[in-house]
RNA sequence: GGAGGGGUAGCGAAGUGGUCAAACGCGGCAGACUGUAAAUCUGUUCCUUCGGGUUCUAUGGUUCAAAUCCAUAUCCCUCCA
């Protein structure tokens, strides 16, 4: 089935908005935050525990299926859904990210991109067109057009052959997407360069995408520099499709792009957190491998109903991470995600009485204290 | 009783005259992590008032110089009786 978005209450103060779509019979709302499982896992969780958590969306990771197991494996399973087992609405990312964290620049070209497979050393090329049609036979309901994510700072004549290249990608892979049970989303690049996001956006916006993403931020740049990328980008897209920020999930950064009309982020902070023992709290990051926490018999956060903080202590868990038991890993995911997952359920009640701003001031003096910087 | 091997930092283990406060691994203590090449990576780990001080089982010796060579003691291991 196709999911299909409804935008239902603006702010009057800033950009953000509540919004709803149906999947499976179940109502799910936005802002939304959604964890990432690249190989159609999320790392040390069972469906189950996600669903149990709360979240909506997933996602997965074109390149890493079509490497492993490969996406007519998938296919033959039924889909991803059937695959592995989750029968809420699942999002690929479509190998954009790869072009920036696995490929170097002369591998990327106009026709595609040149990998060499991080497992075997095989070669690869990866076009628009191929990912399109690996995400189809995967069966996500969302398909991400196939992008340049490009490192920052980049010069703007850069950036300009490369938006150009990516508003070609997308034509390209939007002319093989046949499906009408998934949605593709276009990808706004254009780094911190207004002309360069406001072109993206409005040729992508020409398109007529299901919805539309901001991608090339959080890859080193500070906080104001994304705040910037992010609002040049919404700032020219419709306002009646979902607007998802790629690769963030920073908690002051989900509140403060919120603030500038993002509907959905992914982010893998929450469960690689987990897995390097640390956890989010309404006071700040703590390490659990800290030797302070060695005889802490207290929950990793007072007050949090999650099934790690209803049923662990600190000690249990920082014993769990140190002697490297992946069960202390997934408590600590199950903490994160929560913590995540809640903090949008805050952030859209406090869009719903226009009290955000006040929210977000609180939660910097919470979270990082009373003399926090944006850097 | 005889023959041989060995004792190096919290642990394991290199080093066999100067470049050694001593490789490397583990453990310890911290830090990083953003559309996951990430259960990974980085720093640090004798003491210090940052000038320096004290180390390689112990004591004595050789030498300009010793973890390294010699003597004695001591502890451990292997084999033979």
């Amino acid at each position: 089935m196709r999911l299909e978005y409804k935008l239902k209450q603006k702010s009057k103060k800033n950009m953000a908005r509540l919004g709803e779509f149906t999947y499976n019979g179940k109502v799910y709302k936005t802002p939304m935050f959604m964890p990432v499982g690249t190989n159609a896992t999320v790392k040390t969780l069972a469906p189950e525990e996600i669903k149990e958590i709360g979240c909506g969306i997933i996602l997965a990771n074109t390149y890493h299926l079509w490497l492993r197991p490969g996406e007519d494996i998938v296919a033959k399973a039924g889909g991803l859904h059937k695959f592995m087992n989750y029968d809420g609405p699942i999002l690929t990312d479509s190998g954009g990210y790869q072009v920036f964290s696995l490929a170097r620049p002369k591998d990327i070209t106009e026709e595609g991109v040149h990998f060499k497979n991080h497992e075997n050393g095989d070669k690869l090329f990866l076009t628009p067109e191929k990912s399109i049609e690996i995400q189809q036979k995967l069966g996500s309901d969302i398909v991400m057009s196939f992008d340049e994510c490009v490192k920052w700072p980049s010069t703007h004549e850069y950036m300009e052959k490369s938006v150009e290249r990516t508003l070609n990608w997308a034509k390209r892979g939007k002319s093989v997407f046949k499906r009408d049970d998934q949605m593709l989303f276009g990808i706004v690049q254009g780094g911190e360069y207004e002309d360069l996001r406001r072109h993206c956006a409005e040729e992508l916006t020409k398109m007529d995408f299901d919805g539309y993403s901001v991608g090339g931020t959080s890859v080193g740049e500070d906080k104001p520099t994304m705040y910037k990328m992010v609002s040049y980008a919404t700032k020219y897209l419709p306002e009646d499709k979902l607007r998802y920020l790629m690769g963030v999930g920073d908690p002051i950064d989900l509140i403060e792009n919120v603030m500038r009309g993002i509907d959905l982020f992914d982010c893998v902070s929450p469960t690689r957190l987990a897995r390097h023992g640390h956890a989010y709290t309404k006071h700040g990051k703590i390490n659990l491998k800290n030797s302070k926490y060695k005889e802490d018999f207290t929950p990793v956060e007072d007050g949090c109903d999650c099934y790690a903080c209803k049923n662990y202590t600190k000690a249990y868990i920082r014993h769990l991470i140190t002697a490297d038991e992946t069960f202390g890993a997934r408590l600590l995911s199950i903490h994160n995600i929560t913590f995540l997952t809640k903090l949008m359920e805050e952030i859209r009640n406090n869009i719903e009485s226009d009290t955000l701003e006040e929210f977000r001031d609180k939660f910097i003096i919470d979270y990082y204290g009373e003399n926090y910087e944006y850097k």
